[in-house]
RNA sequence: GCCGAAGUGGCGGAACCGGUAGACGCGCCGGACUCAAAAUCCGGUGGCCUUCGGGUCGUGUGGGUUCGAGUCCCACCUUCGGCACCA
């Protein structure tokens, strides 16, 4: 018998599947009704930036064995793939190496998908795609206009999140701790004309998942990064200027313990409260220094700053006059960019209040304390009562917030409010490698959109990519300068380009139709295909990338360009792959190269390994000894079934090989299909191999051995088309998912567990049939048991049938 | 601080609806084959006690519910992840 050689049997069956076309789908003629048979099988695209790591090992064998699954159960599977090849990352490669970042993309795509094409990947590579070609973004610059037009996109200058190493804006999204999640630079603030989707517009919506099958921790990880928060809206009266300042509260019944007004230092309102100012000079001056310092020196400053301005507001509930001050601990922009300060209930204002000596007044107190007036108590619970404050003394903290919000908004003084952590999205980047923004600035007509036929906006290939403050393409004159759309005299292009977020956030419906050059994609075959039934991806895209596609998906719902809300039905996030106890990383020096161990082991021992070490949604440890482990699964597969070729028949009595066979389908289909519990399904077809290595020239040896192989396909294609044939089969790629005989799942006998008080005592034989009188009697019989009864009486026999008996004596 | 997930042998993990804890694999120990080793194959493998029949303890900690708890409830500890000057 010749050995299992990886090398050889993926060199041969990768080319059958492609001449058989084994893993395309076609899409369905016009008017084909929906299909509840389709299954939109998915893993986030790759970045072509290096090539391939382990994650991405784990994610694509995830969405692999999906695909085989379904397919083979008679489904009707669409599973593409394609390269997210626009952004920073590809860019600052080719910066790096110095080369032109279309040379240093294209070329890491082809090598990657060689890479992909060598682990065997049942993908359908009809429907690739790449973000950085016209082809494609033509159509996000059209998808970006149609935004446009409804409101969903616009043009405001606000101060930005600055990275001065890769010299570009940042989303919120893209700093992690005040650093660029990319480089880690200490990111500055800069004011700047941007361009935005309104996300915000969608926040309510964003946050109901209740149609989503998604894991809970990335539900909450959405749920707090959109951080939605309920009190009012209250308006402060400045007497003095004859305006009205609005702050938002959640926390309405603490109104009676406000004893300072405080505004964000970028607040608009600030010049106004300046002017004329006994201190003028101190407001300019610190406004002017805050501006100085960068987001992360504000936050990990210790110590308080602020300055008095001089004025005063009135607070609507008693009339009481409040010191208005200007501190960075407001942030402009959330809520109103001012707040009410109730030092007594906020540990912030607290600490404020304390720093420039302010009065503490306490108004809520937990039921039956003492008042202390003037201790800082910052806690907070629904069984509080409220204290000093007028005719509301009394009430609950909740009921408070209630009535004091009622009343004030009878007087016109507040309105119940909503506020959201989320803001709307930035995606200007002054960088070269993204999607051009289709826009022209003409000096008489304005922001003018360029018009559909005149799309793509080509990227031009320019020689001076590096970033430098100022985007790279408005030092290209010649391309700069065209023609007004509307007026035809010489304006100017837009020079920023798109984050590469708005490529990502509609890809998964361009696989739908992907060759479509008369849209961006057939309403109809959308959504024949979507929403996406099988999102597979790391977690870490679970707040970015994944609230910007909801928010595309819900506005080309509104614009009618698609018919479903929520692109992915199900998601399910992997961890990461760990080597040594840590994440790899190049700075770590622990990295495992996918291409080295396929190289080593062949493709599916990797695969298998991937998916058997650990569910699938945990953080997973790369092994030497653990690969070698499932290289000698392969083998021992490899020679039981060549065994059993040889010497078990070709039909033969069925007997207890049978009966393990069609327990194991049930299994596995369970696993894999219900439960998503990709490990334990390999684990029992090792059982089942187990099994069968006891006699491999059994009579129902043989339906043994091909059980085991058709249910391994999905993780181990090649082995398992191999062994296939060798059963003297034709491909199992076609072949329909075995279906488990119930009547084989039905024992005549099962091992009865006796138990006393509780405590395992013997194990007996009993027909499946027995009644629960003779299980009880069975279990009285055991000699074992009696030594545990001791003469002593049953007060209770438990009996769980087809289980076990617990005898209860006292 | 707020939100979420998770704590089970030497290790990764399994136990799905409250019913035999430790499936499967790694590692380790013993045996076969071999001049020998590797590879492969077969067997064993939670701790303690044992007259070798078995007994007993055991799923982060402490309580509780139950005939019966890794699983449910309460309190706590630890680890990981997300958010965080968000009013």
């Amino acid at each position: 018998m010749d050995k299992y050689d990886a090398e050889t049997i993926e060199a041969k069956w990768q080319p059958v599947w492609e001449a058989e076309r084994a893993f395309h789908v076609d899409n369905p003629p016009p008017g084909t009704p929906p299909n509840p048979r389709k299954r939109y099988v998915l893993e986030q695209l790759p970045y072509p930036s290096g090539s391939l790591h382990m994650g991405h090992m784990l994610v694509y064998t995830l969405g692999d064995v999906r695909a085989h699954f379904y397919r083979r159960s008679g489904h009707e599977v669409l599973r593409p793939m394609g390269f997210d090849s626009f952004g920073l990352p590809a860019e600052n490669a080719a910066i790096r190496s110095g080369t032109h970042p279309r040379e240093t993309t294209e070329r890491n795509i082809v090598a990657i998908r060689r890479f992909m094409e060598r682990v065997g990947w049942a993908i359908d590579w009809d429907r690739e795609l790449s973000t950085h070609d016209p082809a494609y973004y033509r159509w996000t610059q059209w998808l970006f206009l149609r935004l446009y037009e409804a409101g969903l996109a616009y043009r405001k200058a606000s101060p930005v999140k600055w990275c001065p190493n890769d010299q570009t804006v940042l989303a919120n999204e893209q700093v992690k701790d005040g650093r660029c999640e990319r480089c880690g630079a200490v990111v500055e603030s800069r004011n700047l004309e941007q361009w935005f989707f309104k996300t915000t517009a969608y926040a309510d919506e964003l946050l109901h998942f209740e149609s989503l099958r998604w894991s809970e921790r990335v539900v909450a990880m959405q749920r707090n990064w959109i951080g939605r928060s309920e009190g009012a809206d209250v308006l402060f009266r400045v007497e003095e200027l004859d305006i009205d300042l609005p702050v938002f509260t959640t926390r309405p019944d603490t109104l009676y313990g406000a004893t300072f007004f405080v505004v964000a230092p970028e607040h608009p309102i600030v010049e106004r409260l300046a002017q004329g100012s006994p201190h003028e000079e101190e407001i300019r001056e610190y406004v002017r220094r805050t501006a100085a310092r960068t987001v992360e020196e504000r936050v990990e400053a210790k110590e308080r700053t602020g300055v008095f301005t001089g004025r005063f507001a009135t607070n609507p509930v008693n009339e009481a006059r409040l010191p208005i001050w200007i501190a960075d601990y407001v942030l402009s922009d959330y809520g109103t960019g001012a707040i009410m300060a109730v030092p007594a209930h906020d540990e912030r204002d607290f600490e404020f209040a304390q720093r420039f000596d302010l009065p503490v007044k306490t108004v809520v107190v937990p039921q039956g304390a003492e008042v202390e007036p003037g201790a800082a108590f910052v806690g907070h619970s629904d069984d509080e009562v409220l204290v000093d404050s007028a005719q509301f003394s009394g009430l609950s903290s909740p009921e408070a917030k209630r009535a004091i919000v009622e009343w004030l908004e009878s007087r016109g003084r507040a309105r119940p409010a909503t506020s959201y952590r989320i803001r709307d999205w930035g995606f200007s980047r002054q960088r070269y490698w993204g999607c051009p923004i289709p826009i022209v600035y003409c000096d008489d007509d304005g922001v003018v959109p360029v018009p559909d036929e005149d799309l793509p906006v080509l990227l031009p290939d320019i020689e001076d990519y590096l970033p430098k403050g100022k985007p790279p393409l408005a030092s290209n004159e010649e391309w700069m300068r065209v023609p007004c759309p509307r007026c035809g005299r010489e304006a100017r292009r837009e020079a920023d380009t798109m984050d590469t977020f708005v490529d990502s956030s509609w890809y998964f419906l361009r696989y739908c139709d992907p060759h479509n050059d008369r849209a961006p994609f057939a309403r109809e075959i959308v959504d024949y295909w979507g929403p996406v039934d099988f999102y597979q991806g790391g977690v870490d895209h679970a707040t970015v990338h994944m609230i910007y596609a909801r928010f595309f998906q819900k506005a080309l719902n509104d614009l009618g360009l698609v018919g479903f809300r929520e692109p992915f039905a199900h998601f399910h996030g992997n961890g990461w792959v760990k080597y040594a106890g840590a994440k790899m990383s190049k700075s770590r020096g622990n990295v495992i190269a996918p291409d080295e161990v396929v190289a080593r082991y062949g493709a599916d021992p990797v695969r298998l390994y991937m998916l058997f070490v650990g569910p699938a949604d945990q953080d997973i440890e790369w092994s030497e000894e653990g690969i070698e482990g499932m290289l000698r699964f392969v083998r021992r597969l490899w020679r039981l079934v060549n065994e059993t070729a040889a010497a078990s028949p070709r039909t033969g009595e069925p007997g207890e090989l049978t009966r393990k066979a069609h327990a194991t389908i049930a299994k596995v289909t369970d696993d894999i299909g219900r439960r998503e519990s990709f490990n334990t399904a390999i684990a029992a077809v090792m059982e089942l191999v187990n099994e069968l290595a006891a006699d491999t020239s059994a009579p129902d040896a043989r339906f043994a051995a091909e059980t085991a192989v058709s249910l391994i396909q999905p993780y181990a294609p090649h082995v398992a088309e191999e062994l296939w044939q060798r059963l003297g089969r034709e491909r199992l790629w076609a072949e329909p998912w075995p279906v488990a005989d119930p009547a084989w799942l039905e024992r005549a006998t099962f091992e009865l567990v006796i138990q006393v008080n509780g405590r395992v005592r013997d194990r007996v034989q009993v027909s499946s049939d027995a009644s629960e009188e003779e299980l009880v009697a069975r279990a009285k019989e055991s000699p074992k048991v009696r030594a545990h009864l001791d003469g002593k009486e049953i007060r209770q026999a438990i009996v769980v049938p087809r289980k076990l008996v617990n005898l209860v004596v006292g």
